[in-house]
DNA sequence: TAAGATTGTGGGTAGTTGTGGGTAAATACC
DNA sequence: GGTATTTACCCACAACTACCCACAATCTTA
């Protein structure tokens, strides 16, 4: 059974190979929309992991980019630091993605990884720094979350 | 793989020979519009770099210029120091423009450049210059960034 | 339960890409 | 007008990448 389009939800532990190469799991293969045509857009993440967009959904963000002026000095910035460490990865015939290696470097991916389901995207983390920001996420004020409960519901 | 045309994201390392030539990373070459006609036009970055739009693009800002008037100050400076340093190039059979030394000189590259793509144009950087203005625009207030950020969900 | 299909992982190879340099045409200079 | 310098085009090659095939493990289906 399939969810919406371009929504993913769930871990899965894969590994990287000697040619930097990552499978995406069948089941966001199959959550991918026609439109994405196969490819995702990779970047850095804020936290030390990598993000995966559906094609689809990082071209909404280019065309948001593509309205601010370059003569603000904030919106060359935001460009800037944006789309740098953007690059757009179609998956082959076996359905792996292949990662470049500032990003590899950038997450400190060794062999094992973990893919996780972020709704509109997907993270790429070394299992041991997701542990570490767990452990740190566990001292977010109670009140933070509870600020976050007056804009969602679940 | 495609993505839009005479769109450009990511960061490559490249080098500047001794002919003052650079390679166009192959990804932009592929998505340049067949109306660029394999012409780019470089122009003097506001930053410290050179900015590399695709002819279709450079030919939509000269249409906005063309609509300023000339009779305010303003709209004269900036035609002009829009217009005066640019100049169009095209690649060659392996894909490398060649830059003016106006332009390099301005940019102060040396063997070592970074190639940017910035949405609508590429940046062309000395990777130090580059450190140094990255370094100054993590002083943009946060409060700022974040207006942004709000506005572009990514 | 057994056969078939799907999925995750590894590796080989042909084509592409980035970089250097050579030569002839075009331009500038005296 | 002849010479020097620059520019544009061509070839060469090492490194890398995309594509292909193979196979074992898992899941599906009858």
């Amino acid at each position: 059974m399939t969810l919406t389009d371009n929504t993913f939800i769930g871990e899965y532990a894969y590994s990287l190979d000697s040619k930097g190469r990552v499978n995406i799991p069948a089941k966001f293969r199959q959550s991918l929309s026609l439109d994405s045509q196969n490819t995702f857009v990779i970047t850095r993440g804020i936290d030390p992991c990598i993000w995966v967009y559906p094609l689809e959904q990082w071209k909404e963000i280019e065309n948001n980019l593509r309205n601010l002026s370059s003569l603000k000095n904030i919106h060359r910035t935001f460009i800037r630091d944006t789309a740098r460490y953007a690059s757009p990865s179609s998956y082959d015939k076996q359905g792996r993605i292949t990662l470049t290696s500032a990003l590899i470097e950038y997450a400190d991916l060794n062999k094992d990884i973990l893919i996780i389901g972020m709704i509109n995207k997907l993270e790429i983390w070394n299992p041991d720094k997701l542990k570490v920001v767990d452990q740190q996420n566990l001292e977010i004020e109670p009140k933070a979350y509870d600020d976050l409960a007056d804009q969602i519901i679940i």
